[in-house]
DNA sequence: CATTTTTTTTAGACAAGTCTAAAATATTAT
DNA sequence: ATAATATTTTAGACTTGTCTAAAAAAAATG
């Protein structure tokens, strides 16, 4: 079995694989995980002995096989557990990823899967993140940022980029939460704010936002 | 915060307290924790420190009262997701002790109290031990071992003494589990087993197992 | 391409929790 | 009460995961 602080890199490794290079830098790992180059450098070696990482001196590191298959195990495990909390214990979606964090490692061969049938097989956790199953698959569906968009789009909500407690917040005081439908009415050059129609109400939607906010068009 | 090292002492502490004398012994812990001697003393150390624990060296070691809430905390905490395991996620009775060994250490102000609304606020865990409520109340019924009981006494098991796997899948060949009723018929006094009447049908408790079923008279 | 800057690795230290072996204290037996 | 035995504590070591400071390598700059 793998320590937490393994599972720990093994998950900052594999999503700084898919959202950056093949290859991920040392300083990228330690700033995802909070912790000094020199940190990681000594638990990268670790894993590259178990074979967890392939890793070349200076050259960064990237997931073996057996690496991505934890990696994926941890990341099933910590968005059932999200789900869990939101639509079991009535959670907040923006309250439930810090529990997660702790859930996530979890030993039991049964447990995860036990969750999973209870939940009756969720796809996706509620933040919008897919949720790989019992097998290691894993479906990314299209998503696109918000803010990438040009006039007159139809689009439904479909996930978050960021997704720290302080953005779902705001999402909330604006009423955007998954799922929720509009229409983009007009791009403002000057500041990249969006005029929307939701629910038949203007509103509109900064910038910053709009890079946060994940959607599908209709 | 406390680690979760710290929290098993406490917990350690708390049920030897209870079993045995007020005041626990370096080695029973070093037992119960299947550590050594040397261990205990300097975690001692460390938990007195932090008021914790009263500690004079060679004299043991007692709960403070800050020390008991810990430890109640933990056990309400193992109990409810052992109630979670076995009423929700259907594991059995002899499945879920470590597990929430495990669970147990999960740290969130919300997260237990939700849990125990969800599962109803349940009185008992799956092994007939009291749960403590959120403010650490815990209620404590009579319970006796099968084995102190004499002739011609009906009763229904209510609790384990013995909690181990092993034990409870045994119980279950006999078709012995919580809130089974049964009549005491005989004691034999070689060996103290005891035949007794269960739905209708004699059966044979033997010695060990008596001293490891708890029940109470009906 | 040589120099400066940035990134990565190494060296050495530290805290937590554990261990073994030895010393100190307490308990039991004679 | 003394000696023998058992329990508990101390001393020193080890592992895991972390850190700071310095050295080495790579990348960027002119
Ligand atoms: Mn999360
Ligand atoms: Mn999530
Ligand atoms: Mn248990
Ligand atoms: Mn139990």
């Amino acid at each position: 079995m793998f320590s937490q602080s393994e599972e720990n890199y093994l998950k900052a490794i594999y999503s700084l694989e898919r959202e950056f290079a093949d290859s991920v830098s040392t300083n990228l790992i330690a700033e995802m995980l909070s912790t000094k180059a020199s940190s990681v450098t000594d638990m990268i070696k670790k894993l590259a002995q178990k074979k967890l990482v392939i890793y070349q001196k200076y050259k960064g590191v990237k997931l073996s096989n057996s690496g991505k298959k934890i990696a994926l195990s941890v990341i099933r495990k910590h968005r059932l557990w999200e789900t869990f909390l939101v639509e079991k214990l009535h959670f907040n979606w923006d309250e439930v990823h810090d529990i997660a964090e702790q859930l996530e490692h979890i030993k039991s061969p049964d447990l995860v899967n036990r969750l999973d049938e209870f939940l009756e097989f969720p796809t996706n956790d509620p933040h919008g993140d897919p949720i790989p199953d019992k097998n290691g698959n894993i479906t990314y569906h299209q998503k696109s940022l918000l803010a990438n968009f040009k006039h007159h789009q139809k689009c439904i909500v479909v996930g978050v980029k960021d997704s720290s407690s302080k953005f779902l917040k705001f999402l909330e005081k604006l009423n955007i939460s998954l799922g929720v439908e509009f229409e983009i009415k007009e791009r403002e050059e000057f500041d990249g704010t969006l005029k929307v129609l939701i629910n038949g109400k203007t509103a509109s939607i900064s910038k910053k936002v709009a890079e946060n906010l994940l959607v599908k068009t209709i």
